[in-house]
DNA sequence: TTGTACGCGTTATCAA
DNA sequence: TTGATAACGCGTACAA
């Protein structure tokens, strides 16, 4: 049990080296003859030294080999979404080339204590969503020359966004329902904001959330008359809830749901079958996301497959183009319209 | 443009104090005078200063404030189930108070450049399971003094653990079923091993994952002669198909299923509606976790309900004993059981 | 191929 | 309440 930790000058002098060879056995930068590198070894592992501190490296380097991955929910709750959870996937991908760590951060820390963007050690921070507090944050980050990502949000013009076509991609569903013959149509939404509970969206309802304001536009391009009824958030269970509202009048009955993501298009179409509603005979459905939805075969969604692990991925390349002092743009990506068999004819 | 980032000297200097008592304002560990406070904030303002550089603080202090959560499968694939999430959950509580964040790590990085154990500037680390290749990066990690914990596997008498009390649990679900009557019971279980595809599980079958071998275990205390299919996943289509194997053949229907999971649950029971079987009244089925599966109602599982974020929350609170100095205890945590509306008498 | 010299930016300690 | 000093442990020009 000594005292301290053995450090790399312990090392070199144990080896008879200077400690710069020692930090150069470890690092590989430099040639060293295969002697020096064998006393080296022997001397460390007599030592019971592991390799150089991370600390002290990183300080030197100016590289912490971590990128921050900021969520504005609770974290728990972010990797519910099975989207948020494919996406950081793609992201870890995306930075493996620079051989980075991903770093779980949260906007605002309740504790008041947390690891945040101002305390951690990051090399470059990506942030998913972005509300207004995390806004304030962020110019003290880029003021430190971290670079910063955003992934579906918009957190100012001076920070690369990478996000997705989402108006056209739900114009491109409805257009399909439309030439299937459809005129009665609701779509059932994602949350207008954060905490928001079930229930139509009115006219005057503000739309908070990116994400679900583009895509209820491009509905709304086709069928500028459909009744929109925002879920609390993308579960199945909060799409049955919705599809329970909709089918209950039969007089009122819609002919095509479109729902924006497909764990809320699984829910509508359970409450269609509770209904006595066949999919696609009596109702079509569609979705929003392209995500394989655990349970509902022998149901194929028709979709908007969204390149998840992709915007992840690219986000990963966009702060690794920055740490070498490029210029990251922003990037749109594109959805692809599936079709599955939940969407087919209107009734007559 | 400068050509360098300001750091505490610069500011300490235009304000005309020293470094260390510009320090001492950032840190607030010490009382500063007003006047004095004012000055360096003013300072730092002008000099776009925003604050220590982490890295440089974290090698001075000894302490990065982050802890690595390991895992053995691909980032991705770990956040898919419900009951790492949850976990993952309140593992982010219980390091709260170490004002530390989780650093995703994976076990074998197949780039070989990522982060890793062994170069990522961690304080602690936990690790969620434990199989081969982890268990050699880990006298590394211990030797550095870094201290670690592993949940719901096992990393070495040295380390301590975080579990459940599988086989006892399971024991309790299996009594249940069998005081109800129940005499032809089957087992769901999770995968035998890494990589394993559904199948049943003969006598020889090695069973290499802990939680697997406990759960199934305590079933066979009362069901000796139970059939067990194992799963490939904690999904509920691989519920649903190990449903269909356990009920296509009316003969060998059995009239409880005993599943070790609550996705595999869903699916099974999703597979007695698809054979026209009623739940409870013609065949029992139990989960295992109690969790919220979407979109299950109007079941409501008899299930075994584990402390999932208890667990994480107390891999937290172990870390940051062990970084007190003290040491930490292996703890079993117990799981409830709680009577839904899936289990019933057994058929005549 | 190896060694010398220095600084990365901060903070703990102690004395004033 | 403030300041001087000395590490924290390492990597990298550069010279030898």
């Amino acid at each position: 049990m000594s005292t301290r930790r053995a450090t790399i000058s312990d090392v070199a002098r144990e080896a008879g080296v200077s400690a710069s060879t020692a930090s150069v056995v470890f690092s590989g930068k430099t040639p060293v003859s295969d002697a020096t590198r064998r006393r080296v070894l022997d001397a460390a592992s007599a030592l019971g030294y592991t390799g150089p501190d991370p600390r002290a490296a990183s300080l030197r380097r100016g590289r912490s080999g971590i990128v921050g991955v900021v969520f504005e929910e609770h974290l728990g709750t972010a990797f519910l979404d099975p989207i948020k959870t494919l996406m950081m996937d793609g992201l870890a991908d995306g930075v493996a080339p620079l051989g980075a760590g991903l770093l779980l951060l949260r906007d605002q820390d309740p504790s008041g204590t947390g690891a945040s963007l101002m305390t951690a050690p990051l090399d470059a921070a990506v942030l998913v969503g972005c509300s207004g507090h995390l806004r304030e944050s962020l110019a003290a980050v880029t003021a430190r020359g971290i670079p910063v990502v955003v992934i579906e949000g918009d957190a100012g013009d001076d920070i690369p966004r990478i996000g997705l076509d989402n108006r056209e991609a739900q114009r491109q569903a409805a257009s399909h329902l439309r030439t299937l013959g459809h005129r009665k149509v609701a779509v059932v939404t994602l949350p207008a904001r954060a905490g928001w509970e079930a229930g139509w969206l009115l006219d005057g309802t503000p739309i908070v959330i990116d994400v679900t304001r583009e895509r209820l536009a491009g509905a709304l391009e086709i069928f500028p008359d459909a009744p929109a009824y925002a879920a609390a958030g993308s579960f199945i269970a909060e799409g049955l809830a919705a599809g329970r509202v909709l089918f209950a009048d039969p007089a009122e009955r819609p002919t095509a749901v479109l729902a924006q993501s497909d764990l809320l298009a699984a829910g509508v179409i359970r409450a269609a079958e509770e209904a006595g509603l066949r999919v696609p005979e009596d109702v079509s459905v569609t979705g929003f996301d392209g995500i394989v939805v655990d349970g509902l075969a022998p149901y194929e969604l028709t979709t908007l497959v969204q390149p998840v692990n992709e915007k992840g991925r690219a986000a990963g390349m966009a702060v690794a183009a920055m740490l070498d002092g490029a210029e990251a743009a922003s990037i749109t990506f594109t959805c692809d319209f599936r079709e599955g068999n939940t969407s087919g004819p209107a009734p007559l």
